[in-house]
DNA sequence: TATCTAGTTTAAAATCATTCTAAAGAGCCT
DNA sequence: AGGCTCTTTAGAATGATTTTAAACTAGATA
């Protein structure tokens, strides 16, 4: 595992300064696997980890990170929010019967046209959300 | 307007039973044309048309309209739930900022390669979200 | 190193969309 | 009309997320 300065400076260059919960998050989140997390699952490994951080700052702390560009927030449904590890540009599947999210390879969608952006607007980013359910359902 | 007998065949057509109030709600929501809604704006359409359906029943209205493929549900953030009176093909702009949801037409998006749907199951459907920002900000 | 200050964390309360509940009401079949 | 099931209702409950106000800390400064 990277050492703790690794984080802490990645924290600092987001504008985020680097404090013992964000650490320690940032360490758990930002290790360079691709996965999915919700708060939930985020304050489970925590709490695995030996650690306490209050729910409050947990929310916090990943709103922060997606703002900062660290995180991803996918979006799928309205239950609660799902935040990504990876922020490369690539998108989803979403079986919403398990409630399951899948990337999707980014070489495997192309999109040969997009709209222009309506009168002074531009485009911020384009996800793709392939919706998927099992053959015998 | 199309008269009620018109929307509660519809109804009837989608296999839910044409109450006082889904043909109501069907009314407003179903004349063709084409709009995004929140159990929100209905009820205050309802209550414009001096009508009155409770919170319940609005929210399980959308519900079954949406299972039964009168609506479409819109999912561009966590918020609160958004309907599309549009149930053909087509994309969003979404522009988080002052949460504004604009319709793509349906030609301007073209998805010339989609991935495989993973083993044993099949795509269902593709929703393509153009997040867009104005551009001095 | 001691001090300061703005930014952070905390536990708990508050918020808010949505769902659930149990009782009253309404389609619709016979 | 009678009856059975599905719906609606108002209000309570749920649950994710945000807010609060007080305690704390990172980092700058003296």
């Amino acid at each position: 595992m990277a050492p703790k300065a690794h984080f802490a400076e990645k924290l600092r260059l987001a504008g985020l300064r680097p404090t013992r919960q964000r650490v320690a998050i940032a360490s758990l989140l930002l290790d360079g696997r691709h996965r999915h997390v919700t708060a939930d699952s985020l304050t489970e490994e925590i709490t695995t980890a030996g650690l306490h951080v209050s729910g409050g700052t947990v929310y916090n702390t990943l709103n922060q990170f997606t703002e900062a560009g660290l995180l991803r927030r996918v979006m799928v449904h309205n239950d609660y929010s799902l935040f990504d590890t990876n922020t490369d540009h690539h998108h989803h599947f979403y079986e919403a019967e398990n409630d399951q999210l899948f990337d999707i390879p980014h070489d495997d969608v192309i999109l040969a046209r997009l709209p222009a952006a309506p009168d002074g607007h531009e485009i911020k980013a384009v996800d793709v959300v392939v919706h998927i359910q099992s053959k015998n359902s």
